[in-house]
DNA sequence: CTGAAAGCGCTTACAG
DNA sequence: CTGAAAGCGCTTACAG
């Protein structure tokens, strides 16, 4: 590999003129500037980040955690949030299919400090961050806790309320509810929201518990869904997948879709858009989110200010996106 | 940050001897070991892994570059790829949303470079490698190209010829090509595979060109395939995305899928089986060539041999899934 | 078994 | 404007 000795040699200047000249800093005569600039060229010489890293603090690498890398909700998060890094030159490491183990979540922060990233982007997950004050960290998926760190969720509660609203209004008199594990906040603001807005209305609603959010497990839960329930007319999939799949059993039953069963899914993804009829679903805007843990985190970096509410939260607005398995 | 230095003053002993105990290596006397891993786990110290890689030239980071996360097609692989190489500690950096845009694989590869990753996994790009000969590159969704890189590609001919072969032996007479941009090989491959069949067979058949294989272009693309052309019985897609995209439309259409419309995908990407009928489509085993991928990097920088074939390909076999879209 | 020292490839005060 | 030198946090011959 070349150096930057190398090349200081071969111009018959110091490693420091080149310094001076790689980072465009200080002060180098424009003769030998332009020579130094040539040498680079001819021998395609690349700086070592590494040792910059080292002596900088600074590797420009972030560190990117999720827990499900073939879930459309997160790679979008993803892709937005290289979206908003790239222009600036980080890199991303990225850490995925962690699924909902704290133990890994943990064991990840380590390895990403290791590595000398300057800052973290994660998925929500319950372990204590209090001895790593000094990386900078944003959590998404996650809100309404008592720590140090600054969390960025979507407004669950008020997507649960939304989805509820839209089932109700459209005629819809029993509903199942299918949420994931409650011990996720996200999960239980959802819940709490849906659960606010039926009680006040004169529906009969009843509760599936689902695993997790995976295209397998909603192969196992929706035959559940129609063995162990009956009667209803509306559904509150966990999220757009879930929704697709209990659409998909329920043509095969020749039941119609909205006109027999209303379906809301959740998140809007690129599911939502995939079938026939389309489905109506709650946006959680995982481009604003993965563009606003960014942001957030980059604040962080550069030390600058952030506003948040008082517990350290920076919630963002979800909506009804009305397809046509809602009538 | 606790340093091994603060490490070694604490314990009253040389860095050097921190270092052995933890890298466990060299001998190091029982005492001393114990007292030193008892205030490395008291500090929490964790060594830097950046002056680690500066001195040994190993950074245990692999760089990946796929062209887009949003498809499953990508982000099955690049789960199979972690799960090989998350055992062995490696990390991965990862570029993503490259597009084809050749001169940004190329970027990329420099970027990896500079951050002494100890080799590359990226799809297939037309930009010429010949100077990384130092770097270990796996390309991945190529092959069948004579330079010094070693390409893994599942067989696209074959996986053209299967899909030809489904259509026209469930008695589809008039067949839709939709194919992706023929600069790249693999969809080049894929079409000669289907040609080759359908020309020694009585069908006719059509073909569609379009632009990329991304949801929005499906959009855009199926409604002119189905006023560009008419009386057809089959659609052979460019992936699963426009097959369902197109059994939607015809759908919409009161068309009866497969009975009025045969349509066969590509890829066996989680869309398959998330739509009423299901969808046939030909696998490529995208989890296999991940893993594939990953093994042959691996073998590159330990320096051991790579059996391919005497272009330095490997070519994965591919695989016919009869779902319910033809008949 | 243990330590002093060199070196990995950079950057940045400090002199001149 | 330019260079010699120290230092970033490690690892590894080399001595003892």
């Amino acid at each position: 590999m070349t150096t930057i000795r190398d090349i200081a040699k071969m111009a018959g200047v110091s490693v420091a003129s080149v310094s001076r000249v790689i980072n465009n800093t200080g002060r180098v005569g424009e003769a030998t500037r332009k020579r130094i600039q040539e040498i680079i060229k001819q021998t395609n010489y690349v700086p070592n980040q590494t040792a910059r890293t080292l002596y900088q603090k600074s590797s420009k690498l972030i560190g990117l955690i999720i827990p499900d890398l073939n879930n459309p909700f997160y790679s979008q998060i993803v892709t937005s949030v290289e979206n908003k890094l790239r222009p600036l030159k980080y890199q991303l490491i990225m850490i995925f299919d962690t699924g909902g183990d704290d133990a890994r979540y943990k064991e990840s922060v380590d390895t990403l400090i290791q590595n000398n990233i300057d800052g973290i982007i994660s998925s929500a997950f319950e372990a204590d961050l209090s001895a790593y004050t000094e990386t900078p960290i944003v959590l998404f998926d996650s809100g309404h806790v008592n720590d140090s760190l600054t969390r960025i969720a979507s407004d669950n509660y008020r997507g649960g309320e939304l989805a509820a609203m839209a089932l109700v209004s459209s005629g819809a008199k029993k509903i199942i509810i299918q949420h994931g594990p409650l011990s996720l906040p996200p999960i239980r603001e959802r819940l709490e929201g849906i659960l606010h807005y039926l009680n006040q209305s004169q529906v009969v609603y009843e509760l599936q518990s689902v695993r997790d959010f995976t295209l397998v497990t909603a192969k196992e839960e929706t035959p559940k869904l129609f063995k162990d329930f009956s009667d209803f007319d509306g559904v509150l999939a966990a999220n757009d997948m879930y929704a697709l799949e209990i659409m998909r059993k329920a043509q095969q039953a020749h039941l119609s879709v909205p006109g027999d069963l209303q379906i809301i899914g959740y998140d809007n993804s690129i599911f939502s858009q995939m079938s026939q009829p389309t489905i109506t679903t709650i946006d959680q805007q995982a481009d604003l989110i993965g563009k606003s843990a960014a942001e957030t985190l980059l604040k962080k970096i550069n030390k600058e200010s952030i506003k948040t509410d008082d517990k350290g939260n920076i919630t963002l607005p979800v909506k009804l996106i009305k397809n046509e398995s809602t009538r």
